[in-house]
DNA sequence: TTCCCGCAGG
DNA sequence: CCTGCTGGAA
């Protein structure tokens, strides 16, 4: 099927205004980092953590103890580096913006920015983009690749090569963008994991997987 | 490719 | 017990 035609399925069954839990931007940058390759509800207990400590805000994590740090990180597994890297960021954000994320954010370069720091790769710096900044940057993850992918969408595990399509066939509508990414994150948590459920997936009709195993 | 790493679920 | 998780870097 198309991307026009799964977006619209999608929407049908999935509602995910306010999908994110946090809207002040460092915490989506926060929670960005720190939900690489972990399971979001560690990341929930950890910027709670956080933020009961009082390390939460730039300044502080930019001047906490590491190790106070690393405790508080945890739970979200890889604790050492991502403590590293948060710390890192609040730094270079205390440092060259004044403490203020959104003076990064909304920058030209901003992306290119983010993609210079350790440990923000291509899918946290376009999470960051679009649930922090508001700004119109698909996320293509290995989520949204696979369900793409199955569906027949775009057959591509090439990061840059799927969110251009994605770019071009949905427009460059944040809303848009960070929808879709939160649909196909939820289908693929229910219906389209390692092993998909297709049996009971509203998508199996339309969807190119089904039809090959015919 | 391998390592980083805790935690919930099966 | 084992698997997978809203990745990134060496």
């Amino acid at each position: 099927m198309n991307l026009q035609r799964l977006y619209e399925e999608l929407e049908k069954h999935y509602d995910v205004k306010g999908w994110w839990p946090y809207s002040d931007p460092w915490e989506v940058m926060v929670g960005s980092v720190l939900t690489q390759q972990t399971n979001w509800n560690n990341v929930m207990t950890s910027i709670e953590a956080l933020r009961k400590e009082g390390l939460l805000p730039v300044k502080a994590m930019a001047a906490a103890d590491r190790e106070k740090l690393e405790k508080l990180v945890r739970p979200c597994g890889f604790y050492r580096q991502k403590a590293q890297r948060l710390q890192d960021l609040a730094i270079y954000i205390r440092d060259d913006f004044g403490a203020d994320p959104v003076s990064l954010l909304r920058r030209d370069d901003a992306r290119e920015l983010l993609l210079s720091r350790p440990g923000i790769g291509p899918e946290t710096a376009d999470s960051i983009m679009v649930f922090a900044a508001g700004r119109p940057y698909f996320v293509a993850a290995a989520y949204c690749r696979r369900v793409l992918s199955r569906t027949g969408v775009i057959n591509s595990d090439d990061y840059g090569e799927v969110q251009e399509f994605v770019h071009q066939q949905l427009g460059r509508d944040s809303v848009r963008l960070s929808s879709l990414y939160a649909m196909i994150v939820e289908h693929a948590k229910r219906y389209c994991l390692a092993r998909p459920n297709c049996r009971d997936c509203f998508l199996a009709e339309p969807c190119s997987l089904i039809a090959r195993e015919r």
